[in-house]
DNA sequence: TGGAGTTATTTCAGACTATAAACCATGTCA
DNA sequence: TGACATGGTTTATAGTCTGAAATAACTCCA
């Protein structure tokens, strides 16, 4: 008996407030357009306290007042809303072939993008980092001559969804913000303990990094298809398979934030081997590419990407092709095993599904895929899951990367 | 964006007192004596702080002082420690073939016991409840004239674990404390929705109830060899198969608290048939009844426990048998499989291997195991995890249920 | 024996919070 | 115009932690 467990930090009055600013500030984010009244039923939170928070809020310049409501007798109530203007956020998804990067306000309106494809095969950090950068400064001088942020525009920060492991610092190690800055691990394009030390330094504000998986998760809770989940799971099948978990309302990320690496969980004892050097992985069985393969007979190898390839193999199958309908009933059978896996470990209330492949499949297929994870679950936490669709497309994982400083921002407030 | 995504409930100043109380006290119950100093040092709390806690610690009865600790100069610093005869916490661990009733003091020292063992093939939740009931008030009896716990013991609650999925009630729904006592879905047994009603009614304390493999993991998180893990699985094998995971150093229990099903995650598309109806589960490839049968040759049928057995299995195993080694060997290779999908999936800190079987196992082929588990896991997350041998052996479930009392008492204080 | 030095513990003023209740503001309706 | 209803603010109060000052209880040394 000796170490702490499940050691909670110690709480003052300062926290009480930080608490009750953050859980209203959401729900004026969420709402979209909210009242006093309103606020207090949500937050629990007493009139006199809403007032005291709003006034703040107000003066900042966070929150707006909006016109009055029709009352049917009494005081009419004054709308809320968050000041779009306010500032400023940044997501970007780095994706394999190409980098997006896109510009939010503060109410998570698209304000434009840059998108930036790359013809070689692996793009070092270098020209990540050039890339970002230059975007941001296109983006934001393109703001300010739109005149709605000023000359010089408040940013958040700048999120980034990377296609790789992002390992975070220890945080309990000492509160020096200063240069705990995250390694980033990516097979995929390369990339082995990668620090963004030199575009953080280029940027104009903070930069925050995690997994492309994740944002991507972060944004379907935030705003998609899992919105309100408190346990979930956001599973993406393209080229390679990933997924995000959600626990207790909150994106999962494990000791050294890998977890969710779903697509390198095995549901066969043999097979393909697979580019992690394992067999039997999830993502041999319904990663696009592989799908692909089998479907021309070859089980032997597995490289390269095609996605056009899978338009091919929905043409035959909508043309009766029998050798196209067994690799997809297959492949949802398959689906199905994997995410029972997922359903009997982590008991969610949903699952999404997404990703480009994943989507496809979904749009087409989600009655079967849901039947199959019912019939590979136990029966309590199988009767129990939905399975969606996802719902925001390609977009996510750049507006996820934007949630970042967003989130940062809500809980901690304005910088200093 | 409509609704609320990781609501957290709304802070007052009274939760900053609950929250550093409960902090100092867990911290004085690990630490089994501490002083103010100490503790200061342990929880931040600034000296005035601790005083004030400290005080009303003692004022309560929950804490004493003890000796003076010898000084090189300076006031000596006072020993604290938890009073032990302040109040009583039973644990009970419902098996399928006995139930153990275990009497413990504040400190978690154990008073006493009762074990009743049950001969018919299933028992009912009506002969477990006259049981419990009856070894709680037959330990009772025995403390009392033991004289530590005066007339009256104060006794804190009685934790429950059983086999078989705990679905406790939605606790969002307003907090009236009446009666909304959990569900216990118990396949094994027989269980389908029961509910300890009657139970809890004839009990002198409040009655909590979990899954035998939760309590068991919580036992090795407090006081085991999963203490002070964030992130972190305790896989328990026996007959059967089962996990508890600890994310965020707290047991997660999913939306319906039947996470961690584990056993019953797939590693391959074929193979036995699983009690649970499925094919391809882990419990099939590890289980103790599993291995036998395949030890004998009788794939075909996977039914009764026979324990015994594998002492025949190693004792074979030792006299250099081929067939013994080759059924060891693929058994390690499958749980290390097994194994790696929860290290892809939650990246633990460590792995802690139990249960009666899994306890034989890790004893002598613990480092086999943990290179399985290497080998099969992502790189990442595979290096980082740590596997364990569990600690606490056969009594960890009750010592765990009676955590689940204590757990309770250490946040909200005595009851009123 | 007593004074200096040292560390532990308590006391207390000050800074913040949330809340309840009283109070003011601004409507509708008859 | 007054009664009523609801929205929003102000204020007194009760908790809470913290930092600094005060006090307590030692050892060491002359």
């Amino acid at each position: 008996m000796n170490e702490q467990t499940g050691a909670s930090r110690k709480a003052s009055v300062r926290d009480v407030r930080r608490t009750n600013r953050a859980l209203l500030l959401r729900h004026v984010m969420f709402a979209g357009e909210t009242t006093r009244p309103e606020a207090g039923a949500a937050t629990m939170l007493s009139p006199g306290t809403i007032t005291n928070l709003v006034t703040e809020l107000i003066a900042e310049g966070t929150v707006v007042e909006g016109r009055k409501l029709d009352s049917p007798g009494g005081r009419p109530r004054t709308v809320l809303a968050v000041n779009p203007h306010a500032a400023v956020v940044f997501g970007a998804d780095v994706g394999e072939a190409q980098v997006t990067v896109e510009a939010f306000d503060l109410a998570m309106r698209r304000l434009g993008g840059r998108t930036h494809a790359f013809t070689g095969r692996r793009i070092s950090p270098q020209t990540v980092s050039s890339v970002v950068a230059g975007a941001v400064g296109a983006l934001t001088t393109e703001l300010v001559a739109s005149g709605d942020f000023g000359a010089t525009p408040t940013i958040l920060g700048i999120g980034l969804g990377v296609p790789g492991i992002v390992e975070h610092p220890d945080v309990s190690a000492g509160d020096s913000e200063a240069r705990d800055e995250p390694l980033v691990h990516a097979q995929v394009v390369g990339w082995d303990s990668v620090r963004f030390s030199e575009l953080a330094a280029q940027l104009p504000a903070p930069l925050l990094i995690d997994n492309g998986a994740k944002t991507t998760t972060q944004a379907e809770a935030w705003y998609g298809s899992a919105q309100g989940v408190e346990h979930g799971a956001v599973v993406l099948i393209g080229d390679g398979v990933g997924a995000g978990i959600i626990t207790n309302g909150r994106l999962y990320r494990g000791s050294s934030s890998s977890a969710g690496e779903w697509g390198h969980t095995k549901i066969s004892l043999d097979g393909i081997r697979c580019r992690c050097g394992a067999r039997g992985c999830v993502e041999t069985f319904v990663g696009a590419s592989a799908v692909l393969e089998r479907w021309r007979g070859r089980e032997d190898a597995w490289l390269g990407r095609e996605p056009e390839g899978i338009d091919e193999l929905f043409a035959a199958y909508h043309q009766g092709d029998e050798v196209a309908e067994r690799s997809l009933r297959d492949l949802i059978h398959h689906l199905g095993i994997a995410l029972s896996n997922l359903v009997n470990l982590y008991n969610p209330q949903k699952i999404v599904v997404g990703g480009w492949f994943g989507d496809r499949l979904a749009e087409e297929f989600l009655a079967d895929i849901a039947a199959a994870v019912r019939r590979s679950s136990l029966s309590q936490p199988g009767a129990e899951v939905v399975v969606e669709r996802s719902s925001l497309g390609r977009r996510a994982t750049a507006l996820g990367a934007a949630t970042l400083p967003l989130d940062r921002f809500i809980e901690r407030g304005w910088p200093q």
